[in-house]
DNA sequence: TTTCCAGATCTTTTT
DNA sequence: GATCTGGAAA
């Protein structure tokens, strides 16, 4: 130990002992097993700033986490930790500490950053799913598979099983297994996936599976010399990751010296996305000797009825899970399960504990509604709107998706990547008069060396010829590159009076793309606008304002995906209700009814003081067959077993009328209780 | 060749 | 309820 962190003490005493063994272990493969609310952030936090006091070198880190906002808030604390011990020295080690991010944004820095040594452009662009999609269809219609006597998989169901064959490293049968409607089209996928791949490379574009696919490859290249670019490795969530991602941890750290993982199988719920259990519950035993152990089961997050009340629910897993969380917090009450007539009086009961908590000192943003799909929140939203409460909702649809962005986004990509044909097939076709025909001409000529200029002297529809000389101008001069972000200005100067002639609704598109352009601020080159965006969108909604709305005080709706890692004072979790939790989409297979009680399990460990579970008596369905009563009866979720609700307080919403009242002949139409009502 | 309209389809979670 | 596809008009 060096002698600075022997001089402070204080600094590894606020760890309990399982905590510390884990921030002190040495060099070989450590495995951390957190529960929810263990202290695992704080836990990695410290190691990692433990091992910068030792004197290992912050920019020979690689700290993998979940999302970038994970990656900058152990960016923070790892510097404030390292600085109680080291003081001024501290800031300049922690900003060294730049190989923080997701697998995907780092895989994208570090291919960009060898790219030429392994045969790819350098000016790469990425493809997010729905652009994947796109070029997916582009393959699927070029082979002739649209016109097929029976019907061929939708191209997002194609890049699904490609997605789930590469990331599970699986062959394409195995990953049929997941799409049995499919499996009758295997010779016919093998072929479409062989045109994908080869689209990819002759357009220099790279989608998120090719993020991780090349870095393993890569990785597993000593004379690459990728492994002896790190001495550390430390990667969050770890039960969230798949096979492919073990195998880059593989290539970088073959005999696992310097490697730390850090996860929970009770909360594993990606395996949608190929994610693998086993590579925790695996990992020990992949080296020789085995990698240390050190489990977190002390919980600091939650009160212990709310605690007892979620081991009973992972309880009932079938997989037996081998820790139960201990409750440091006692006291506070049992978690509630609401019982309301249907989803408006869910959205009001949410809305009047959200406004009274807030009266008794717990800011919006301390609390929290959580839910299994994005739509769900729907109903609440309106009521919170109605009532003035600022909230920001997380996952769900994307700014990102939205037309007219991505029409911009496409037009940013092509001027970067002129090869990339389904940006540049949406770029041209903003052009009025310029379809699908045009289109692929035009590209052609663009692709070619010189292709800017080809473009000049092109060829189009009469209908286009006005338009054309503008186009052309415009993306003459994002070749050649106005600065950022004055790439953008230009593009929006061509681009919304365009966009005033299409849409009604154009004041509101513009004012996104003046958002747009805000965000564009942040980020020092175009490149790097594309990639980061691309890879990290921004949240929906209100997250959009910036700054000014993120100093008020909102509360959060999210998905319960997307709450992973994080913790509210109070929390709400919406439609507790068998076809919402577990999705009925999901209740198939035994395995998925396991992630769907996970699910819940991680909705209810983020909540600190106050947890209330709501279970409509009917729920809206959208997507129900074409007559049917867009209302169906629900039971309460299966989840909900009789020893969970023991654990729980069961109360309805709202309150039948109290007995005196019924009692007692009242009046025949009580006005008065009409008049108040209005300020209810 | 482009654009518009009507009918069919398929609905989750995300880097 | 929104999106995609195919066919027909401009």
């Amino acid at each position: 130990m060096s002698e600075a962190a022997l001089s402070t003490p204080g600094y590894l005493d606020r760890l309990n002992p399982e905590q510390r063994a884990a921030v002190l272990h040495g060099d070989g493969p450590l495995l951390v097993l957190a529960g929810a609310g263990s202290g695992k952030t704080m836990t990695l936090a410290h190691r990692v700033a433990h091992l910068i006091v030792e004197g290992a070198d912050p920019r020979r880190i690689l700290l993998m986490t979940f999302s970038r906002r994970a990656a900058a808030e152990m960016r923070g604390r790892v510097g404030r930790i390292a600085r109680e011990v080291m003081g001024e020295k501290a800031e300049a080690l922690a900003e060294g500490l730049t190989w923080a991010g997701t697998f995907h944004a780092i895989g994208a820095r570090l291919l960009r950053e060898q790219a030429t040594e392994i045969g790819l452009d350098p000016d790469f662009t990425i493809h997010d799913r729905e652009d994947s999609a796109d070029l997916m269809n582009l393959c699927r219609h070029e082979l002739g598979f649209s016109r097929m006597a029976k019907r061929f998989p939708a191209k997002g169901t194609c890049l699904a099983i490609y997605s789930r064959a590469v990331n599970a490293r699986a062959p394409l049968a195995a990953a049929l297994g997941d799409f049995p409607w499919c499996a009758e089209w295997e010779a016919e996928l093998k072929a479409l996936f062989a045109a994908y791949v080869a689209a990819k490379q002759a357009q220099g574009v790279l989608d998120y599976d090719d993020l991780l696919l090349y870095w393993a490859e890569l990785a597993a290249e000593p004379e690459l010399g990728l492994g002896a670019r790190f001495d550390h490795v430390l990667i969050d969530e770890y039960q969230d990751t798949n096979r492919v991602q073990a195998a880059i941890l593989a290539g970088l750290r073959p005999d696992g010296r310097g490697v730390t993982v850090v996860g929970d199988d009770a909360q594993s719920i990606y395996s949608f996305r190929a994610a693998e259990v086993r590579n925790i519950l695996d990992f020990p035993a992949v080296f020789s000797p085995p990698a240390r152990i050190v489990t977190l089961t002390r919980n600091y997050r939650s009160t212990a009825p709310i605690l007892a009340a979620a081991n009973a629910v992972i309880a009932e897993a079938r997989e037996g899970y081998a820790k139960e969380l201990v409750a440091e917090r006692q006291g506070g009450l049992p978690p509630l399960m609401i019982r309301v007539p249907d989803e408006a009086a869910q959205a009001a009961y949410v809305c009047e504990r959200v406004l009274e908590a807030r009266e008794a000192g717990v800011a919006l943003k301390g609390q929290a509604a959580l839910f299994r799909t994005a739509s769900h929140s729907a109903p609440l939203e309106v009521e919170l709107t109605r009532r003035n409460i600022p909230f920001v909702k997380f996952g769900g649809l994307k700014f990102l998706d939205t037309a007219h962005v991505k029409d911009v986004m496409a037009l940013l990509r092509l001027a970067e990547n002129p090869r990339d044909r389904v940006s540049g097939f949406r770029a041209l076709r903003l052009v009025p008069g310029i379809g699908p025909a045009s289109a692929e001409r035009l590209l052609a000529l663009l692709a070619a060396p010189g292709g800017t200029e080809a473009l000049r002297g092109a060829r189009v529809p009469a209908r286009a010829a006005a338009e054309w000389a503008d186009f052309v101008a415009l993306f003459a001069g994002l070749r050649a590159g106005h600065g950022w972000p004055a790439d953008l200005s230009a593009l929006r100067a061509w681009y919304e009076p365009r966009l005033e002639l299409i849409h009604e609704d154009a004041p509101a598109r513009i004012a996104d793309l003046a958002t747009l352009e805000g965000i564009a601020a942040g980020y020092p080159s175009r490149a790097r606008f594309l990639t980061e965006l691309t890879l990290d969108p921004p949240a929906a909604g209100g997250d959009l304002a910036g700054p000014p709305l993120l100093d008020d005080d909102y509360m959060i709706l999210s998905t319960i995906h997307s709450a992973k890692g994080q913790e509210w004072k109070q929390v709400f979790v919406l439609n507790c209700v068998d076809g919402c939790i577990p999705s009925d989409l999901a209740t198939g297979s035994r395995a998925g009814v396991e992630e769907e009680r996970r699910l819940f399990y991680v909705a209810m460990t983020r909540a600190k003081d106050a947890l209330h579970l709501l279970v409509p008596a009917r729920f809206h369905v959208h997507n129900q067959a074409a007559r049917g009563d867009r209302h169906v009866h629900a039971a309460r979720s299966r989840f909900l077993s009789d020893a969970v609700v023991a654990r729980l307080a069961e109360r309805s919403w709202p309150p039948p009328p109290p007995e005196e009242a019924r009692a007692a002949p009242g009046p025949r139409r009580d006005l008065a209780a009409r008049m108040r009502g209005m300020w209810e």
